[in-house]
DNA sequence: TTGAAAGCGATACCAC
DNA sequence: GTGGTATCGCTTTCAA
């Protein structure tokens, strides 16, 4: 079916019915009756390509989806699914490219082939390719995180740095004075993933504004890798007494841990973070934590992208989300000193 | 850049360069150099969207992502990057529709508009609007998971009702009597899906078989519902000592609520079900369990589905999986009776 | 082995 | 307010 078709039953020319699918020019009441009752009856929609096609717009956009060998975490997944219903409420779809290697590959199909209108990148690194790679091709894109040099692009980001700095002040004005932080994996970290490498800067920036002696640590993104980090940062310093962590998929083994070398949380050792709030009312006692709010990045994101598509020359605009820390049942005053 | 440009530099009409491209048909050495090298220098990638215009065929596979109320799984996550990476595999992207209400709406979108060559479906339930809507449309796909009536689908799912029937052997055979079940939620259960139904059908089948005492539960997919499932299991009935979970989500939440009700696992309760292996490993002791693989399962529907495509009379095919129990560290003998 | 030209199904400009 | 038609960038049939 197509609108030749509908043209030919309606009685009309196929520009009157492309008219009256997009409302661009004016059409009688009678006319646009008529051509409305035979798609209605046919059952009609306008195929995407063809309209694609001539009008040189997809209304799809593009979505890099983390390589397969990271596994996937559960802020991942809300990103994508915030991303599909935000795009759809604007008429969007969403296309997924896997990708191979950096990631340029299969971004290199989306924009070549121009299968999509824009794009929406994640999992950013510091230098990050496929950014290079979109800003060379002046293709529009917005990336959730950003790169070390943030200002000539659009995205909208967690500030790790000023929240990781939040749970470090919060724990000092509970005494604590020797703090360790969970960080993600090391090969994320060595791949140069933004948050990771934020996060840091804020713990070493907190702890030395503070006066407290702080201890970072990296940590395999599950529960197992949690369990044994807790054996490292004992070690390193018998003497800690809270932690702050950014590892949500690690959060469990590290109560675990806590537990099996006999910490008390919050009576003997305090835990503050970053996480979705699922995860952090998950664990026993509740995670004090700022929220990771996956779905309004992946608006934001939306938001941002479109913004670009409808006016091509508008200007980089960021969004630095920085929810506050609630306060949940994991942190408390530091033990006596000796105890 | 279009393929007229290749063409006229090429020094060649615009056919022996798509013909180039697709190598359907013969090309003497010197003209295919020529246009290669035209190619290159130009960086000439064609327009995916003319291509499906004028070939009808999208390269793309559509699926219908589930809505964000029921919040994700990590296998709905494994489901889509698996799916992307197959489908990559083959030459084809992945489009996301968002689903509202029945997830009905969603799939018109992208078959009646023809953004993608075939679709598909993950949650089913057993009796599912989207599979009618797509049969009446004769639209190819396949679905993760089969409805009531499976035998005119194409699908791939796991035997959920041999898989708990084992775990309820296996737990027979190390002597227990009273073996409680923990199912997905009661939302989930109502809506009818079918890993839910199936699996309760296989937990009571299997009971009866053994001649053991088995007592259902509905329950959240979350860790905090998993600790409340244990006080129901034990109100219901306090002499069980195994439990058979399908619930990977709450399963943290399960192995607290023992340990808060003082049964040592495997001492004096055993615990086996169905999880992504991430999920049982993560755990203290470690499930004893069958894995799924959502990897596998994805990649599966690829091929099922590609198979459609390129026969589309191909024969309803179906793969059951049915991996094996994993025996872990979360079941043991029965502890004596009135211990 | 190659070229010319007719689609594919829309959009939108130019006439009337 | 409506119709005719060129156009988007390919694929593929028909001819040579």
């Amino acid at each position: 079916m197509n609108i030749g078709e509908i043209a030919r039953r309606a009685g009309v020319s196929r520009s009157t019915v492309s008219y009256a699918l997009s409302g661009k020019r004016s059409i009688s009441p009678e006319t646009r009756a008529r051509i409305q009752a035979v798609m209605d009856e046919l059952d009609y929609q306008p195929s995407a390509t063809a309209r694609a096609l001539s009008s040189g717009q997809t209304h799809t956009l593009g979505l890099v989806f983390p390589p397969a060998s990271s596994h996937y975490t559960d802020m991942q997944l809300d990103f994508i699914g915030s991303l599909v219903e935000a795009a759809a409420g604007f008429g969007y779809d969403v296309l997924l490219a896997g990708s191979v290697g950096d990631g340029v590959q299969g971004l290199r199909r989306l924009v070549a082939e121009r299968r999509v209108d824009g794009a929406i990148l994640m999992e950013i690194r510091l230098d990050d390719a496929r950014v290079d790679y979109l800003t060379d091709a002046g293709f529009p894109f917005v990336t959730i995180g950003r790169t070390g040099t943030p200002d000539r692009t659009r995205w909208v980001d967690m500030d790790y740095t000023a929240l990781v700095g939040s749970c470090v002040r919060h724990l000092a004005q509970l005494g604590h004075r020797r703090i360790a932080f969970v960080n993600r994996s090391e090969r994320l970290f060595r791949a140069g993933y933004e948050s990771a490498h934020r996060s840091l800067t804020g713990f070493e920036n907190a702890c030395a504004d503070q006066g407290v002696i702080g201890t970072p640590h990296l940590c395999g993104d599950d529960a197992a890798s949690g369990e044994q980090v807790v054996a490292r940062i004992l070690a390193a310093d018998p003497e800690t007494t809270a932690v702050v962590t950014v590892n949500e998929a690690a959060l469990g083994g590290l109560y675990r841990g806590l537990a099996a070398h006999g910490r008390k949380v919050p009576l003997d050792f305090s835990v503050t973070g970053i996480a979705a709030s699922r995860w952090a009312t998950a664990v026993t006692p509740q995670l004090t934590s700022a929220d990771v709010s996956a779905a309004e990045m992946g608006r934001v994101a939306v938001e941002l992208l479109l913004e670009l598509l409808a006016a091509p020359g508008a200007a980089p605009r960021h969004v630095l989300l920085a929810p506050p820390v609630s306060l949940r049942a994991s942190a408390g005053p530091a033990p006596e000193s000796g105890n």
